[in-house]
DNA sequence: ATTCGATCCTAGCACCGCTAGACAATCAAG
DNA sequence: CTTGATTGTCTAGCGGTGCTAGGATCGAAT
């Protein structure tokens, strides 16, 4: 028995490995420079061991992307729980989360640009995205106004967010302002 | 003299048809499919012929890019012109704007999502690009409300609309409630 | 000690973006 | 009309990609 246990435990450490070489890649050089040679090499065995681990490069992208999810949920609720009053706690929000996005581009691409492979905003969700967005509908809900769903809400300030993340990462929107834009967004959209 | 302008003039038309084919080709198939190879069967010339009219596969999604940067500023400006009271241009401009992406999601994605080796947002960016947000500015910089920069504003409001138009389509996004959340959108952030 | 199954690697497939060099067509000069 | 240079295009190939078939190796159980 102990030695089959031993065998898993460190199949299970070896899975770890990958993902977070996976990781340090993708934030090193970008996903592009992420190939299956590259990170086979980094992870001292040869490529079909990945395939016996996961499908392929989308289900390695998907399990960084999970990884991603819970840790920004972490944040968002760090961030918010330390903050006074539903105007700061939205404000304190919206931080954390174009903070998360800006420190982890790599990660916040693998949850929200690329394709990883998982079911979003469905039943077949895995845990740690419904966690993610339930720490910005616990935040949120608050102030999302008389009359208004707050999942609904919700969506609607995170895509604001994501759009300002993805469009000032990729260069389309000049960095300096960003303060600026998300104070202008959380005063309108924000319902104190 | 007539000869060398009908080559110009040749040449000219078989660029047109590269950039037209590689837009169709990504509308039906996705990016991904768009290969140098698949497009040089599709116009009828070897690859190389490609490479004598663009630097690189880059180059053809920015000219993909820029040719629906012109068709989003005349569909937006459409929209808006044809409806009455602030309030209601800045819905329709919503609305244009999630309509051009969801129709258009491969030539969306040349503009806001892939490298097409453009510049955004400085001096030397392409005159279309300029023009897209300048259609955006002219409607939205009368509900900017008191002492917000009507730049700063649209810049927000775009985000805005660009974080629901991808998130939606990639499935990020419950596309039910898609007109809700413009709605909501619009009015938070519009000053009326 | 010997089987046998799990584990891992080598080698290779079809495809990718891109380019060097051969070849044919065209034009200007003698 | 015949050259020679120039232009245009193609074939073939490079190094890379994700992924996989099949053989070698090694450890556990008999």
């Amino acid at each position: 028995m102990s030695v089959q246990e031993r065998k898993q435990r460190e199949r299970a450490e070896r899975e770890r490995l990958i993902v977070t070489t996976a990781r340090e890649l993708a934030e090193q050089q970008g996903w592009d420079a992420v190939t299956t040679r590259r990170l086979a090499e980094r992870i001292e065995y040869s490529q079909p061991v990945l395939y016996s681990h996961f499908r392929g490069k989308r289900e390695i992208i998907g399990a960084v992307a999970l990884e991603g999810a819970a840790e920004m949920a972490t944040a968002v609720r760090a961030a918010t729980s330390a903050a006074d009053g539903p105007r700061a706690r939205v404000a304190a929000l919206a931080r954390a989360y174009l903070d998360f996005a800006a420190r982890n581009p790599a990660v916040y691409d693998a949850l929200f640009q690329l394709d990883g492979g998982l079911a979003y905003a469905q039943e077949d969700t895995p845990e740690p995205l419904k966690d993610a967005f339930a720490a910005l509908l616990e935040c949120l809900a608050e102030v999302a106004g008389d009359g208004v769903h707050p999942g609904l809400f919700t969506e609607t300030f995170w895509a604001s967010l994501h759009g300002l993340a993805t469009l000032t990462r990729a260069g389309r929107l000049p960095p300096e302002d960003a303060a600026q834009r998300v104070e202008l967004l959380v005063d309108r959209l924000a319902v104190v």
